[in-house]
DNA sequence: CATTTTAAGTCAGCCTTGTTGACATTCCAA
DNA sequence: TTGGAATGTCAACAAGGCTGACTTAAAATG
């Protein structure tokens, strides 16, 4: 007689806490939490007259040197239009190079110039600062759960994404 | 640039992943994951023509019944004209019911009606089915560990709010 | 009691960032 | 050579942030 008919009993896992208000607590600490974790940039943003959109095109550009304008479209996941307006401005101001792709000519690979470089880089130094101390006070067991908890959250093809984007590092 | 070479040892712990790859990778996660997160319920509102302001309104009423619109304005982080913009729509519609405070008369205790109820209950339900199904899989231990960086993450402020809200329940 | 402060609501206007739809251009590939 | 894909652009619109100014009512305070 097995004890695998006890609830949510699994790959040799005990208990999980799964009532709703638990569900709910995680759902809050999301939605507090990712605040904290735009704060910092926010901030920074306002000083160059930038947005979020502005912060997410340099901190992927710089992730992926060279990809075009459709792969980070769907790593964005929003329109051709808005992220366009978005990019017209960085390029316009500097901070990003788009060159006619040589073997596709339709294609623009995207970089970062010095400039752009350095905002990104003023950006996410803000953001690691915060997530280094973040990491420090939960230690590194619940570092590996966060991730773990994170991936599992996300829709299948951004975990795609997401997946490829760190081993191709 | 590396780190120092024995880098975040403290208080017991042997290692942390505190590489600045480690933490863009955690960043990204975060990204990716709150896309998810709130994927579900967002298509739900589509249905109602309503936005993630609305949602955000009805589950923290549900979760704070007889709230006031100030305390409201301290967990949502915004203006009360952007608020009060919502939650006009909330009312006009009958999901949320506004009552002149007892005590102090210049107060509104906000209500979900049945409506009401019946709409956070859809969202968070859809919301609970994704993160039922990322606990279950990242583990019991993971989601101890996830909560645990994700309170890290959080602005004192809204640390305080998140875990007065968690004990009042 | 008079004054000040607080809570809530409203109006007007602005910005960012998302959306659709229509359309032009370029160029690869069948 | 023609169809389709990738990119870009224009226009219009909506959600949801913001600021500033102002009103009303009620509480708090001197």
């Amino acid at each position: 007689m097995s004890e695998s008919d006890l609830p949510g009993s699994q790959g040799g896992e005990t208990l999980l806490f799964l009532t709703d208000d638990q569900l709910r607590q995680g759902i809050e600490a999301m939605f507090f939490a990712y605040r904290g974790f735009t704060a910092d940039p926010d901030r920074i943003l306002q000083n160059y007259s930038y947005g979020r959109a502005h912060h997410r095109a340099l901190h992927f550009i710089n992730a992926n040197p060279g990809t075009t304008v459709n792969n980070l479209l769907a790593i964005l996941g929003v329109t051709k239009q808005s992220l366009n307006r978005v990019l017209r401005t960085l390029i316009e101001d500097g901070l990003v190079q788009s060159n006619v792709g040589r073997s596709d000519k339709r294609e623009r690979n995207l970089h970062l110039t010095e400039k752009g470089e350095a905002l990104e880089q003023e950006l996410s130094n803000a953001q690691r600062v915060r997530m280094r101390a973040a990491y420090r006070q939960a230690g590194p067991e619940a570092v590996q759960g966060f991730k773990r908890v994170l991936e599992a959250m996300m829709d299948p093809e951004m975990r795609r994404i997401y997946t490829k984007m760190r081993e191709t590092r």
